[in-house]
DNA sequence: ATAATAATTTAGATTTGTCTAAAAATATTT
DNA sequence: AAATATTTTTAGACAAATCTAAATTATTAT
């Protein structure tokens, strides 16, 4: 695997995210993302074309090519193992941790990644519910439902917080959710989208739907 | 405090240490010690004084300001708790952690540091005795001998190796010499400069010239 | 289907950090 | 102290990553 400079780094992540939702990205989506103007994408597009790592054909819009992804699968593997070692080793607060891990993410050294992921135990999930790649870039693939769309009493497990604000996070706080928090929803009113929740054995509580709908839940098959 | 390049950063490192044992520094000794060229020094040292980080004339060498220094000592301060981490945490070799320290250190978040600082539960020394600033860039001004100058019978504690190749570790290792190891020196040969030395209840054993160069240690008012 | 609008690309400029080759200043040797 | 050698600086070039403004292509609306 090649080294590849922070900027191209910030690029392919970026792409990544993206594609996961739309399948193929666009000039202006990814300028918007990496609050960039859209001449510099296209710069970058034809180097990292020539580097074989998307498929871009001018006007098309573009995605990454297998190596691409595995390149973006070692910096997502980088990023959050940095965040799990920050928020559990650490002890930054869930929304310090993403900036931090922005930097750290672009030192590449294999040996350090790999001796990190051996020291925290080989999390599984970084602070935000995200899965960690393996070495061999192997993601896992969950099955989440954002809570808006969970069934009534069907129990779940949050396993994903999209908002990454310290408003959000205040607000879980308050609320006793956190990632592995088990919850199943019992009323939705049409109103206001709002519903009733119980976590474990506390008394049923109301979300609303901005809130329901930043919070992703995973339920057995 | 502002923030520098990776590059700017490196400049100063260089520095810093060039000028413990000379004072003042010259363009080529730098262009050696980063190994780059002497006109991208000079290029360097003009935007260094411009922000005011060095006492500069053209052809008269150069020397960091107080300013310039303080910057030295969190760059030296990052890069050592970096070491020990690597050494302590991820269980990475002496001669390994130098190398990846010099990526880690240009993160430069100051609560990533502290909070490391507090995880490692202060250490005083990295893995190569080399003493860390605290938070206000205070670091330890040790009195230091070489080793070659320590007088007899007099009791010594091993605390900087200058030399970091895996030779020299595999030698130390051998004869169970560590940064904290216990010496006093019983007798000196003038015709090699080999020494022989006790530690603790060991056997004495013999330190050969070059060895005794790159050990340097402390010992009691 | 054509005109208007929006998205994308190109052309050319800028900044940072580096280099080579030539010029200038300093140091050394005879 | 003059000649030679060394060190340092300057001048100009280049690559990476970005930008602005203009040109081009695609999309949308009439």
């Amino acid at each position: 695997m090649l080294n590849y400079s922070t900027s191209e780094e910030n690029y392919i992540k970026a792409i990544y995210h993206l594609q996961q939702q739309d399948g193929n990205v666009t000039t202006n989506e990814l300028a918007a993302e990496l609050k960039a103007k859209p001449a510099s994408i296209t710069d970058m597009m034809k180097k990292l074309k020539a580097k074989k790592l998307l498929h871009y054909e001018p006007y098309q819009g573009f995605s990454l090519s297998n190596e691409g992804k595995k390149v973006a699968l070692g910096i997502i593997r980088r990023h959050r193992l940095w965040e799990f070692f920050l928020a559990e080793k650490l002890k930054f607060t869930w929304d310090e941790v993403h900036e931090v891990a922005e930097h750290l993410e672009h030192v590449s050294s294999k040996k350090l990644i790999d001796k990190l992921d051996e020291f925290l135990g080989f999390p599984r999930v970084d602070p935000h519910g995200d899965p960690i790649p393996d070495q061999d870039g192997k993601i896992e693939t969950s099955r989440q439902v954002c809570l808006l769309d969970l069934p009534f009493n069907k129990s779940a497990v949050v396993s994903h917080v999209s908002d990454q604000s310290t408003e959000i996070l205040e607000l879980l706080k308050h609320k006793n959710i956190v990632i592995g928090t088990k919850l199943e929803v019992k009323k939705k009113f049409s109103f206001d989208n709002s519903m009733e929740v119980k976590a474990g054995r506390q008394p049923v509580f109301t979300i609303s739907e901005q809130l329901a709908k930043n919070i992703f839940v995973k339920y057995g098959a």
